[in-house]
DNA sequence: GAAGATTGAAGACTCAATCTTT
DNA sequence: AAAGATTGAGTCTTCAATCTTC
């Protein structure tokens, strides 16, 4: 059989699973609660409002956000609707179409912000040193390097 | 506005989504591919094969598979139509079912671990030091204190 | 033919409501 | 009334096929 997984191999490797499970379901449960928002809404948003024009590509948003490019069709089909952001066409490339926050999806997002962060401070980086912290990141660069793909 | 997170913060928080998000889905797509598994179910077969008479109750077995009642049901569900796994009442509690692993669920286990195992090591294990696996498994007992749920 | 994006069909998960037993 | 488990309805996601443009 091939070799079973140590004591400490099993540890980091559940742990990651265990936490991120915990993490997200939380962060999502009070983005709905308190703002109505997926936290993969959220995630779009913030994308955008951090992107120059407010804009980006759809394939590179599928890119960032961790999603197939037909799952993040529907999410901007479900965004648009909401008016929180709308499809322009790329005047580069007629394929192509841009995925931009609206004025509406800016003060969503400018609202749902603070419950997001003090979230993630609260579940995560509060219970964690600076030397835990810089720890982490060191790890993620190792399985990952330069946040690419696999 | 609240404090916007600093590069380490984000560095620490991101790289957990980012990693978590490509390792579940290459280790998922393996599954499929070679044993027609996906991961959630290998692993609810995994809990079962380690545990005393290879069954559990549907409700701790929900909680460790970090899935909600009735998302491990219909999992169940599907595996019991897969033949892999079967329900028994529990002699006890009259409310209470046992999911028990049949003997092709753990034929279908010994075949699929040493892919998932693979699998782990290439993508996570092999690219972290010793000290970077035990950094990790102090910062999950940190995050999640004892395994326990929020 | 290949890339960008969408669609149809199906899989998988959750919440709230329900049923049974304690 | 509370706990274990399931069901119905709705949401979210993916794969494979398709359409359009490069």
């Amino acid at each position: 059989v091939t070799e079973l997984l140590n004591r400490r191999e099993l540890a980091a490797w559940q742990g990651l699973l265990r936490v991120h499970a915990a993490l997200t379901q939380e962060l999502d449960a009070e983005l709905r609660a308190e703002h109505g928002l997926p936290l993969s809404s959220y995630e779009v948003l913030l994308l955008l409002a951090d992107s120059p024009d407010g804009q980006r590509r759809m394939s590179e948003l599928a890119a960032s956000a961790l999603l197939s490019r037909s799952g993040l069709t529907r999410l901007v089909d479900r965004l648009e609707r909401s008016g929180l952001i709308e499809r322009r066409r790329c005047p580069d490339d007629a394929r192509g179409w841009f995925a931009a926050i609206t004025p509406d999806g800016r003060r969503a997002f400018r609202r749902a912000r603070p419950t997001h962060l003090r979230g993630v401070r609260r579940l995560f980086l509060d219970r964690l040193s600076n030397s835990d912290q810089t720890a982490l990141a060191a790890a993620w660069e190792r399985v990952l390097p330069g946040g690419s793909a696999l």
